[in-house]
DNA sequence: CCGCAGGTCAACCTTTTGATTGATCCGCCC
DNA sequence: GGGCGGATCAATCAAAAGGTTGACCTGCGG
């Protein structure tokens, strides 16, 4: 069989090159094609399929320019029949990040501070069909597994996004046609539920965690 | 005379190939030498100069690991005799990032989703002694120069930043050994500048017009 | 049919935040 | 050397936010 075929999808044709270098310096490697957001990535795939050729691992970057991250590009891409592994390569290695990427389905999660070689093994285990985590981030795992229930109902969540913007719990209530003792209720149990005792600490965690877009973006 | 010589100053080794395999390409460029941090970037320069080779531009990544960032790493070379000029090259545009990059001595300031033309035209500008601004980072300046009434003192940017993370006045005076009144001095005289009056708004709109990054990025 | 979770609301109280006024100190520039 | 802007602090008051308790309604699933 020939090298193995990797699809490049990240923002910044800088990073790209390197990893183009970096990866075709080892002779089992191929760049098949590269991709600069999410709409490409998915482009790219499809039209290789229809050239016949294959894409055995898709080499993303967590953090893309904007309106686009990486998050909901690989939920696109592991949405296509028989998809190629998604493999994170990412600066960040906050818990959110983390486990947004996991969900979306990605099956391994390296950050770009990683040596070449950790990179490589990396890309041969998502090609292989396992999953490749960073030691930091398989660390940082761990310790998740074991934490209480923080999720968010849809209406916190959308009282958290209305909270990012700046309003009171008075322009709140209005703008959802409530009271304003509901939106008391509705924050003292995002507070509990994210840990937080105050208003901007519970949207800087919220958009840390994506649970909301970080305001301004 | 050769080609122009440059120091990359990244602590990513797949942006530093990056960089190196983009920049190589053009035939006037080439790559002295590289450095992961600080302390290898003053080594690498002072080591170059023993030996009588020239290095004409540092391109520097402003946001490295731990314990190390490119505002400090600037500082600490153009200290050197006769240092090169500094380009920076970052993901971030925040208005608070550029300006203590600008003021640590750095002559140029790219953004890392920048077109390589534009990277290597940024390149020459610095080598020339000019100053180079991406399209971007330059509005953003221009808009703050306009109107300066709105000018927010580097002091106020570093509560507003405080801010943002959620930290109470009382927090916030505490990491700043100032008291809590001079904390809501500051916050009262944000608001007024910003035309807001409630924190979250502030931060809100502080991340927005970029004079603060977003929370969680 | 009952329980439960999510959403709604109210009363009450404490703490934090925001607004106002006024003051001191320091470095800088003309 | 006088003015000016930035940073510091204090006292006080009003408004907003946060915490607690308890209650009602609804839809959904066992």
């Amino acid at each position: 069989m020939g090298t193995l075929r990797i699809l490049l999808v990240d923002d910044h044709p800088v990073v790209r090159a390197g990893l183009r270098a970096m990866l075709t310096e080892f002779e089992d490697f191929s760049v098949a094609a590269e991709a600069a957001d999410e709409d490409a990535a998915v482009r790219e795939l499809t039209r290789l399929r229809a050239l016949g050729e294959r894409v055995d691992v898709v080499l993303m970057d967590l953090q893309m320019g904007a309106g686009m991250d990486g998050v909901t590009a690989t939920a696109a891409i592991r949405k296509l029949d028989s998809a190629p592994p998604v493999l994170i390569l990412t600066t960040y290695d906050t818990e959110a990040d983390i486990l947004a990427a996991v969900e979306a389905g990605a099956s391994g999660y390296m950050l770009k501070d990683a040596p070449p070689e950790q990179i490589r093994q990396a890309v041969l285990s998502a090609a292989a069909g396992q999953t490749a985590l960073a030691p930091k981030v398989a660390a940082l795992l761990m310790s998740r597994i074991s934490s209480p229930e923080t999720a968010l109902t849809p209406r916190e969540v959308q009282l958290l996004e209305l909270l990012a913007t700046g309003l009171t719990n008075r322009a709140i209530a209005r703008q959802l046609f409530i009271s304003e003792a509901t939106v008391k209720t509705h924050l003292v149990h995002i507070f509990g539920k994210l840990g937080v005792d105050n208003r901007t600490s519970a949207i800087a965690l919220a958009a840390q965690r994506r649970i909301i877009r970080a305001p301004g973006t």
